[in-house]
DNA sequence: GGATCTCCATGAATCGATTCACGCGCCGGA
DNA sequence: TCCGGCGCGTGAATCGATTCATGGAGATCC
């Protein structure tokens, strides 16, 4: 068997019509007299016809694919993300390249120089510092870009309202009583800690108290599980007694609670604990952990629409869900 | 300012060359005069020219990007194999579509049919019981295809030894003096199931036991931690009483730990645990979880590999990584 | 019957990169 | 002086789908 795409031109000569006919038949059938778009669809079916996307596309000048890249397809935060792209993309029968950047600027440069040369529609990025040049050069090329989970006033871009995230999370833990909370942060760099302190210290207002007798920042180097346990370990030799725990993500409040546990201190009645990102396993834990969850696949879906249609949307909301690390009653 | 892509049309204008010339530093550099290059690659330059690769692919008739279908993108077990296969996509300046079937057979079918419009150079997937007709098809388009963890003598495929991984993990449990071994199995179809019973039998034959007396097998309906602990209360309610459980994977790991800690058993002194596919939060638990490591990454640059250069690879060993969940000494 | 209009099929031109048969100019050897 | 050979550049043809100006066949109306 000879391994052969067939053509509009062999389904032309096939169904006895003229290429034109056929393209009339893929795009606007409605043009096309009943009797003969039986004809050509038949002969489709029986050549297994494909259309070749490289022609459409040379042709048309318009694209069916959108690039996005984020910083690490290995988290699950950003396949989520990437779902709620695809998901969208599909309702324009579109198709989505997925790169990872590894936050690395050259992987980065490598993966805009393809989509560049793919032609895509659009590009969807995480962004790091050094992007913001390159999707100006890209624009230049007519390929216009989104932000996602990040805001800015220049650019189109999605975002999850970190602040709010901050905010649900502390007044969750002072409703609950507690009056000594600590915060183990990231990096002061990240536009995320600052919008989640920013919320934390607003929740802390609305009732009355002084954040800064109510909360204590505690910055981590990084965001893995042991920095996360000598977080706390640090805290508590502080003399300052928490009464809970508000971790920059799910990972470090893991680290915290096996601090806790070497301690004998028990969740929640210790020491309550809050994540945040809500990872799969969160409620999978031997004290399932209450984690802010934010609505990824719908930021995906935002941003793929706003790329598609510019359609604009607002922050989205992330959600407190309760679980027993905070709450006695599901202990 | 007009966003416009420059054409080698347009590059040979600037130079003041021909349009194959242009095509000739960029595929056959050797064979252009130094001065005409230097001249070409200037205008190129400064017209800030991306190759179409519509075109390039079009008139090539070869693609530069392959496809791959995974399960399930939300697992970090897939998408480090989409890592593996991008890595060797990137040495020969390859892209790759990733796509999630989610089980689906008829979102398989459209990127199937996606990719078949892209003119991808070849296609890797995770198969499902309906893949194997549909690559047939491909195939009819010229469009080969691999599979990925799954073996089979009809069709290019590169996969994971299960059977070495289940005998690891319950000679491991051996070693420790386990003589009651409760394996929380997948369903039967599974081909990994079936493997990984098998190697799991294999080891105690080896110490000349009698597998009947020594491996009790639960089937779960789902992969699950709620299955994992369903799965154990029922073993520990049947008056046989294990000493150590092999679980088909971490999430049902972590399941049957919820179990034991309800139960005042402790790990792994009551009882020993053994994972599978060692996630990445493993490590992070209260007890650190023993598990299976499967070398994703390299399977799927091994998946790539096969793919561009029609290079066989034997299976892949998988690892087991030894915790405290089964190992006194670490806890 | 002729004028007019609608419906629908036609096929040449087009997108941009690649390929290849061809030709120009120059050099060396006879 | 003439010829063969080589290095290098040329430009028309090509890939497959889309578009659109063109026109033919049949229906409708006066």
């Amino acid at each position: 068997m000879t391994p052969q795409r067939a053509s509009v031109k062999d389904v032309a000569a096939a169904a006895g019509v003229s290429v034109g006919t056929v393209s009339n038949v893929l795009n606007r059938p409605e043009s096309v007299a009943d009797k003969t778009r039986a004809k050509v669809e038949k002969a489709m079916e029986e050549l297994n016809f494909h259309r070749n996307a490289s022609a459409r596309q040379l042709r048309a000048g318009v694209s069916r694919t959108v690039g996005a890249i984020v910083m690490d397809v290995g988290n699950p935060y950003y396949t989520e993300l990437a779902r709620g792209i695809e998901d969208r993309l599909a309702v324009d029968d579109h198709t989505l390249i997925l790169c990872s950047s590894d936050d690395d600027p050259r992987r980065e440069a490598r993966f805009l120089r393809l989509l560049a040369e793919q032609g895509v529609r659009g590009v969807l990025v995480t962004p790091m510092s050094t992007t913001k040049d390159r999707l100006a050069a890209l624009r230049r090329l007519g390929i216009p870009s989104v932000l996602m989970d990040s805001s800015s006033s220049e650019h189109a871009a999605v975002g999850v309202d970190h602040v709010s995230g901050g905010r649900q999370a502390v007044a969750h833990l002072l409703t609950h009583g507690h009056r000594r909370i600590l915060f183990l942060a990231g990096p002061a760099e990240l536009q995320q800690t600052r919008h989640r302190l920013k919320g934390a210290i607003e929740a802390i207002q609305t009732v009355g108290l002084d954040p800064s007798e109510v909360l204590k920042v505690i910055t981590l180097p990084a965001l893995t599980a042991n920095d996360g346990q000598q977080g706390l370990i640090e805290a508590l030799g502080s003399g300052w007694d928490p009464t809970a725990v508000f971790c920059m993500n799910d990972i470090t409040a893991l680290g915290a609670m096996r601090e806790l546990r070497v301690r004998g201190l028990s969740v929640p009645s210790d020491m309550a604990v809050v994540g945040y990102d809500d990872l799969y396993f969160a409620a999978e834990l031997m004290t399932p952990l209450t984690s802010v969850r934010q609505p990824m696949r719908q930021l995906g879906w935002a941003a793929a629409d706003l790329l598609l249609t510019d359609t604009r949307h607002d922050l989205f909301e992330p959600e407190l869900i309760v679980r027993a690390s905070s709450d006695f009653e599901r202990a």
